[in-house]
DNA sequence: ATAATGCATTATGAATGCAATTTGACAACA
DNA sequence: TGTTGTCAAATTGCATTCATAATGCATTAT
């Protein structure tokens, strides 16, 4: 969600009369542990101790208990009655499972993106797309991992359905943590790339059909990339 | 949730080595207070407050808070801080917005299904199946429809990916509330079991591209149905 | 009479306190 | 040595309490 507000369009002439941003400190907190689990700082299998928790955030323990039950729902952690949370392991199985719906997801998103896209959105994207690649060329592979996450995040964007967003947010939470690209092998790269520019073609011809089938082909691929990079790890 | 444990295909030799049931009070309270707003206990719109729930299920604010904040997660309320919760409404964009997604999932379900299905499953549905049309045939439309929900959840349930079912699970939820069933036409109707027998040719055929086309198009039309009774109705 | 203001009531957000459960250590025993 | 039993410490679940913001109503000013 932040994400969306790093962009400066919103700051423009509201100034003073502005309504007042107040978030509850459950709300805050969820974000805030979200955060600290996508990015991995709470390591999967890790028991989450309340209070130790509470210190850091300086929060008692109820809104940090609300909290978990949040991250509870959309999987991120797991609560055990009267043991505690932990954070949710994620198995092969796991992304075995998940990938074909973030696949479903993103094919969806891939149609409704053609029937709907703006040219500013679709030159967004393509820029995000140019950049994308020219981190590839240079091989920096953290850029071009945030690029790459920019432009699925445009389409889905685009596609203009939060619903359709929101559930593909929570999938990219839970797996994000695998943090495979880390040993993606330069052919696999390369392939991506190539996917990528397939993406880009058919949403510039707005076909539909065309870029869902090679979104859905290139979650497939993803997931197999993930696949060899924690057979190789493990 | 506890919808998937109306089958009896469980409680086969499991019996005295199964863990002992021990729910906390905030995860009953959430299935019994989601429970209420599926089945329009709690009119959409409605605020909820909490004194009023705490009293009624005999419990203190902190659980049944925890459960609003897991409920507002999966779209059921709304929160408003320092304001309260409302039960959210369902609007024609809402729906608008989820038959697409529940339609991509239901597509992959299917697709997922045909590869994984048992001949015992296979036969599970198409009892139902054959349950529902004779429930078409004599116009009941309340076991009609629970045959209806047990197909598509059969399905889901043959497609052996928790993931999808429970993201399924959280849309339905959303939509049931809807009630739309109620002023369907007799020309949608047969439309709607025509295209079940197609699912099920389909499915027996173990064609997966064809099931997904269907089911896809099925959620479709029934979206439509909504749509009509909606602005019928209103 | 109507609209705006101030105050009392009520509801919500968060912290604290208490009972119940789990965990780990250590002793007793086979 | 390995198993079982007991008990203290820590952790969790929930109730209660306190602080803050919202709501309703009477009063006042226009």
């Amino acid at each position: 969600m932040s994400d969306s507000f790093t962009s400066l369009e919103q700051s423009g002439g509201a100034g003073a009369t502005a309504p007042i941003q107040r978030r509850s400190l459950h709300d805050e907190l969820t974000d805030r542990l979200r955060h600290l689990i996508v990015e991995g700082d709470l390591a999967p299998g890790a028991k989450v101790p309340e209070k130790q928790l509470c210190e850091r955030f300086g929060v008692s323990r109820t809104p940090l208990r609300e909290a978990l039950k949040v991250l509870a729902s959309e999987g991120l952690v797991q609560l055990r009655p009267n043991r505690g949370a932990v954070v949710s392991q994620i198995t092969l199985e796991d992304l075995e499972e998940t990938f074909p719906v973030m696949g479903a997801l993103e094919a969806l998103s891939g149609e409704l993106a053609c029937a709907r896209i703006s040219d500013r959105e679709m030159a967004a994207v393509r820029e995000a797309h140019e950049a994308m690649v020219e981190h590839y060329e240079r091989g920096e592979l953290a850029p071009y991992f945030r690029r790459n996450q920019e432009i699925h995040e445009r389409i889905l964007q685009a596609a203009g359905n939060p619903t359709l967003t929101s559930l593909h947010r929570g999938l990219t939470g839970r797996v994000r943590r695998a943090r495979y690209m880390a040993n993606m092998s330069a052919e696999r790269w390369a392939r991506a790339v190539a996917e990528h520019e397939e993406i880009i073609a058919a949403l510039e011809a707005r076909d539909g059909p065309r870029l869902s089938r090679i979104l859905k082909d290139h979650l497939a691929n993803k997931f197999e990339t993930v696949q060899a990079a924690l057979l190789g790890s493990d």
